[in-house]
DNA sequence: CGCGGTCGCTCTACAGCGACCGCGGTGCCGTAGT
């Protein structure tokens, strides 16, 4: 029997393994699909690491973002493992052919969902052993590859293409739903599910009414100048995000800026950076930021818009307190803006007559091009694609039912958002009946949620008493006795 | 749909109002002979 402990040591250094890492590795060693759910920060690179010094081949690992994949790969670089490469934009023409050569030299490789459908790519991959296949914040299949990539439905299809090897899907916050979609959608054979709880027992939750913008921004700098940081704060739109640095250093405080997907690359990295070094204090952003923010200090979320959906709102808030301290996510709800997920909702997919427009001129005339936006345009191309053997009418009909479709399963989970913010039972319990938990083994407590009976002065009170960290080891006994957190809720299935 | 910015009106007034318009999130990706 292989000893999973003494590889951990010789190439991590490392003497024992967190929860689940182990269970996980020893399914995939023995050629098992897997799908795990590990809290953040609970070391969901090592899943896939390891097996890459057991297993004979290279390890492809499937990844969102092209910041996170040269992240793992200078991390692995800084580990002492050279065979690393993330095959991405990022690479010139000769660069990326000479990785492609060479890619047999290589012990783990990065790819988007994007590149993966390129023939060349795909060959290359073909000419080598693979051991092991994994997706990495496998969510994204769920959250984007039904409309906004769509090339993320397609990895299970390429998948099919390659050397057989098992598959790995990790993410940290999945419901039922998003489980059963990515097994679909990546073709797993029987897959195991790692699954841990998404309950964040150091996390309260609050939800504070507001009316009007100027009930918002008074609590906001109220909030923020009472709370202690480092914290968050989640806006609807670009613009917004730097409305409300300019407000807030209006009002004085500094160590403040905002962040979107807007903004050059360059500045993007470096608040990023200066927030996880400490040197920002606070981040007004749009849902572009968080993956890959390893920062484990963070002490409040505050949403100063509604998330759409509660898994995006499970993940926003999750990036607090993942140091295990008290922390505490708000959300200031005025009722007014479900306008704006709702709007958002309507505009990212084409109307029917853009989408007749769209497809008549193709047929009329395949050179001529309608200017459409670049993200309805590929929603139509991927539904297109897959019904190309229909006349132009045929595919109207159906990608317009697909858009209504599609359209509905997200006003739905809007409306499941409205009606958790609504309602007046404990917050985590909802939260944890929407993930699919029982929420009877938590011990709950007055630092639950707002429904509980949570006070945000006592709150204060709490956390200005142990600030700075010299009682950080009392608070998280205190936590561990009041939320019994040394007993995770561990549903394991199959 | 709501917000904010701009325009134009008033007509002693150049500030203040209403009408109107534009905007609103998430990110990958090309090229062939080593």
């Amino acid at each position: 029997m292989l000893n999973l402990n003494a590889v951990l040591k010789k190439h991590f250094g490392f003497d024992a393994f967190r929860e689940g890492q182990k269970e996980i590795i020893e399914d995939l060693v023995n050629g098992r699909d897997v799908i795990a759910m590990l809290p953040t920060g609970g070391g969901k690179s090592l899943c896939y690491q390891l097996p890459g010094y057991i297993l004979e081949g290279a390890v492809v690992i499937i990844s969102p973002l092209l910041a996170l994949m040269e992240d793992q790969v200078a991390q692995l670089k800084m580990n002492g493992e050279k065979r690393a490469v993330a095959l991405n934009s990022f690479l010139s023409f000769d660069e990326k052919k000479s990785a492609l050569y060479h890619l047999p030299e290589y012990r783990f490789i990065f790819l988007s969902p994007e590149s993966l459908k390129h023939e060349r790519v795909l060959n290359a991959l073909n000419k080598i052993h693979i051991s092991l296949f994994v997706v990495d914040e496998a969510h994204c299949i769920s959250q984007w590859g039904h409309d906004f990539r769509p090339d993320y439905s397609l990895i299970g299809q390429a998948r099919g293409k390659l050397n057989k090897a098992p598959c790995l899907a990790m993410t940290a916050t999945a419901t039922k739903e998003v489980l059963k979609d990515i097994h679909l959608s990546l073709h797993m054979t029987d897959p195991i599910r790692h699954v841990y709880s998404v309950n964040r027992p150091n996390i309260s939750i609050m939800v504070s009414e507001a009316r009007g913008l100027e009930d918002k921004l008074n609590q906001l700098s109220e909030l923020v100048g009472r709370l202690e940081g480092p914290g968050l704060i989640y806006c609807g739109g670009r613009q917004w995000s730097e409305k409300a640095v300019s407000y807030l250093k209006e009002k004085g405080f500094k160590r403040i800026a905002f962040y979107h997907g807007g903004m050059e690359n360059e500045q993007r990295m470096l608040i990023q950076q200066q927030f996880i070094n400490g040197q920002l204090e606070l981040v007004c952003c749009t849902n572009a930021f968080g993956m890959g923010v390893n920062k484990n200090n963070i002490r409040y979320v505050i949403h100063f818009h509604i998330p759409a959906r509660m898994d995006a709102y499970m993940q926003e808030i999750g990036r607090a307190g993942r140091d295990g301290l008290p922390a505490i996510a708000i959300t200031l709800y005025d009722p007014e803006d479900v306008q704006l997920p709702l709007f958002m909702i309507e505009k990212e997919f084409p109307a029917r007559d853009e989408l007749q427009a769209y497809l008549s001129s193709k047929e009329i005339d395949p050179s001529f091009k309608l200017e459409i936006e670049e993200t309805h345009e590929r929603f139509i191309l991927h539904h297109a694609e897959k019904l190309k053997s229909e006349n132009w009418e045929v595919k109207v009909d159906q990608i317009w039912k697909k858009i209504q479709e599609r359209q509905q399963n997200k006003t739905e989970k809007l409306w499941n958002m409205i009606k958790w913010y609504s309602t007046e039972t404990c917050r985590r319990s909802g939260i944890l009946a929407h993930f699919g938990e029982k929420s009877d083994s938590p011990s709950f407590t007055r630092f639950c949620c707002d429904s509980c009976g949570m006070d945000i002065e006592a709150y204060y009170g709490q956390t200005k008493a142990s600030s700075g960290y010299e009682t950080a080891e009392g608070w998280k006994n205190e936590l561990k006795m009041m939320f019994k957190v040394s007993e995770p809720i561990v549903q394991k299935t199959k």
